[in-house]
DNA sequence: AAGGGATGCAACCGCGGCAAG
DNA sequence: ACTTGCCGCGGTTGCATCCCT
């Protein structure tokens, strides 16, 4: 419908961002808070347009943000979460404590996939491909997100990241939703699950949505050990389902049997590799999603 | 030692959802 | 019902650095 452009480039910075730049928009948020971010470079006197100032925030300054590798258990819930839930990466990086989706979106391409590729798994679709590839990649030691911010150099052309055999995987997009959400950093345990049972889970009319699901097969596959945050997703009126300020915590006490059905649901759905049951992981993980 | 390809990550781009008018 | 603007998402690109020949 030919909507303009987010901002006139015109005058604007852009590239990587300066030190002094970062400067002014991390005290100009913690003094004013998050979002308008339209409105925000004209008020702080940066000359960024608003979507850059959000994801420079967002991807880099936000003080909660964790840096540096991606310990070999993230990786696994990477794996599994994208197993369910495809590129949503912003549904993963939710359950990643400190992490974004840009950088568990560039974790997956560059190296996740990869492996997988290399121990013989279809990274889009993580089934068994006819034949394991070979891991060409090379080792690189030493880049740890220290990405300098200077200077620029010319390019040549880019290898395009191996465009073999593309399936995308068509999964119903992620909407978006109230939530209530707790931090990882507080312990599973002490955290409470709605008493939503696996087919209130399951039931796409239901107005739940993935996270609860998700966290619980994260609380039981880790066994805790990560500290799992919990997240619920309040439905709507139509469906009988309360709204945010009727949640009571108190109400949302977890129940072991309702984590263990729906683990051994996930484990079902996971363990099988047959195409049947691909198509019922999918529609599992859509139903997760709807 | 140097040049060029490979790699990793920050940043950009375009699109879709949603809410307000 | 339609338009407009904002926000957030996923895909893609740009570029500094690493590593191999």
């Amino acid at each position: 419908m030919g909507r303009a452009p987010c901002c006139s480039k015109v005058g604007l910075h852009r590239g990587p961002w300066t030190p002094s730049e970062d400067a002014l928009l991390t005290n100009y948020i913690q003094e004013h808070g998050e979002g308008h971010w339209r409105s925000l470079p004209k008020k702080s006197g940066l000359l960024r347009c608003g979507k850059s100032c959000r994801l420079r925030w967002m991807n880099y300054l936000r003080p909660d943000i964790k840096r540096g590798n991606i310990t070999p258990d993230e990786d696994d819930l990477i794996i599994r979460m994208h197993s369910l839930l495809g590129n949503r990466w912003s549904l993963i990086a939710g359950r990643l404590p400190g992490r974004t989706d840009n950088e568990i979106k560039n974790h997956w391409n560059t190296h996740l996939s990869k492996r997988l590729r290399s121990q013989g798994t279809d990274p889009s679709t993580h089934k068994k491909l006819p034949q394991p590839v070979k891991h060409e990649a090379r080792r690189r030691k030493g880049s740890n997100g220290t990405k300098n911010t200077s200077g620029k150099k010319q390019r040549k052309g880019r290898a395009k990241p191996v465009p073999a055999e593309k399936h995308k995987v068509h999964l119903p997009k992620a909407v978006r939703f109230a939530s209530l959400s707790l931090p990882r950093n507080d312990s599973f345990g002490s955290s409470t699950v709605t008493s939503l049972s696996p087919s209130q889970v399951r039931d796409p009319g239901c107005g739940f949505r993935t996270e609860v699901a998700v966290d619980v097969f994260w609380g039981n596959l880790k066994d805790s050990d990560h500290g799992g945050g919990v997240s619920f997703f309040v439905g709507d009126a139509d469906h009988g389902l309360v709204n945010g300020p009727d949640l009571e915590w108190q109400s949302l006490v977890p129940t072991t049997s309702t984590l263990e059905k729906l683990y051994e649901e996930y484990l079902q759905v996971l363990n099988t590799n047959d195409h049947h049951d691909q198509v019922e992981l999918n529609s599992f993980a859509e139903s997760l999603l709807v």
